[in-house]
DNA sequence: ACAAAAGTGTTTCAAATACACCCATGT
DNA sequence: ACATGGGTGTATTTGAAACACTTTTGT
């Protein structure tokens, strides 16, 4: 038995938002070799004395500007090859971003982050095609067993902002009286007492997180 | 930007079975610092030009002689001081060990690998206590939603069989004639025609997997 | 008055649960 | 004959799904 093979670990971060009524996904643009110039995902290499999760969000803010959001484990990519250099073993993270808070940016390190819409994404560089697959399709499942989509809206919202995300998401539209008997139930919200006026109709009523952050699994 | 830390990756892997009525896990004792002495779970480093599933199928073969079952990515555990020398990333795995092919066990390299008890686990080496912990908690989560119970079961059962892993890794007895209906509805077993006579009773019905080695995702 | 989204209940259907006895075998 | 685990059906409850109209506002 050798010594160990020695590799430099990522970490790469697929983060989702809601933008204009679409998913959106946020790319940098590589600013060396390899794949220069290519769109990619935000992240980049592990640290000695650093953790996995701290390493994510970590580059997630140098690269983008984007702090303090859900964050996830989405697992570990290491084919040899994935990385023309090898020796590149990557760990991926979701990450979901509320549909307001696009100014994080503006405070941006990497000059070329760009939100892209879902299903309009360029080609992408190293195996991260693979990976947002994997994580669209973990965002998509999730939704369905847990309370994650409060991830994608800001803290004050309306039961249609809600029901449009897992429109936008699952795209299949619930039927709304079901939906909101459903979210409801869960027992997760509470009414702001405000309403949100918003053209020529009738306001909606404002919906909090009862326990803002928390994640609640389904069933 | 300095030049990015090296890591030695490691895969370790979690493997289940069901022995004498209780779940049970593969350890060997490892035969060299750091942790000699202690039990751990098997696995060792990512050589160059392999894949993570690739380095953990191999381990597995080499220190316990498993091979051809069940093996599932976990998640990647990095926190610094995990392991005392540093720099060492582990992927985790989770492996399912049919109850009857204990047999594998005789070409064993590591010359120490034996089964424990789940409940009944010695002090482990690394963070192995907490891989464990998350392992059973997706087998738990995961009997629920697929049918990974089979992997459990040899290639031909009774349902009275199946049931006894429900029960045993969920520490719940489900209504025999309803788990019965639940299991049938599947539609994922077919009888074999033969009976297995054990013991003053009536004797068993025998099932297969219709397309063996298929896990199905429910819901 | 009209357009546009918000809000609201009941009925129907399917799936999960609770529950108790007879059957085939070995000793 | 009896002890042991194998095998079976129905009634009840619960949760999911289908479905259409009234309300409030701005123009």
């Amino acid at each position: 038995m050798s010594k160990p093979a020695s590799f430099h670990v990522a970490t790469d971060i697929a983060v989702f938002t809601i933008r204009a009524d679409v998913l959106n996904v946020l790319l940098i643009e590589r600013a060396s070799q390899p794949f220069k110039g290519n769109w990619a995902l935000p992240g980049g290499f592990l640290n000695e004395n650093e953790g996995l999760d701290q390493c994510a969000a970590r580059e997630l803010a140098e690269e983008t500007g984007v702090r303090g959001v859900y964050l996830e484990q989405l697992g570990s990519f290491g084919d040899p090859g994935r990385d023309p250099r090898g020796g590149v073993v990557s760990v991926a993270y979701f990450a979901l971003v509320p549909a307001d808070e696009h100014a994080l940016l503006a405070s941006t390190d990497a000059a070329s982050a760009r939100w892209f819409a879902f299903d309009d994404l360029p080609k992408l560089a190293f195996d991260h095609d693979k990976i947002l697959q994997v994580a669209h399709a973990r965002l998509k499942a999730k939704l369905d067993y847990s309370t994650i989509a409060f991830c994608l809206l800001p803290a004050e919202f309306t039961l249609s902002n809600l029901q449009m995300v897992y429109e936008i998401i699952k795209g299949e539209t619930p039927d709304k009286r079901n939906f909101r008997k459903w979210v409801l139930a869960l027992d997760v919200l509470e009414e702001t007492g405000d309403r949100r006026v918003e053209g020529a109709h009738r306001p909606a009523m404002l919906y909090r997180e009862k326990t803002p952050g928390t994640i609640k699994i389904i069933r």
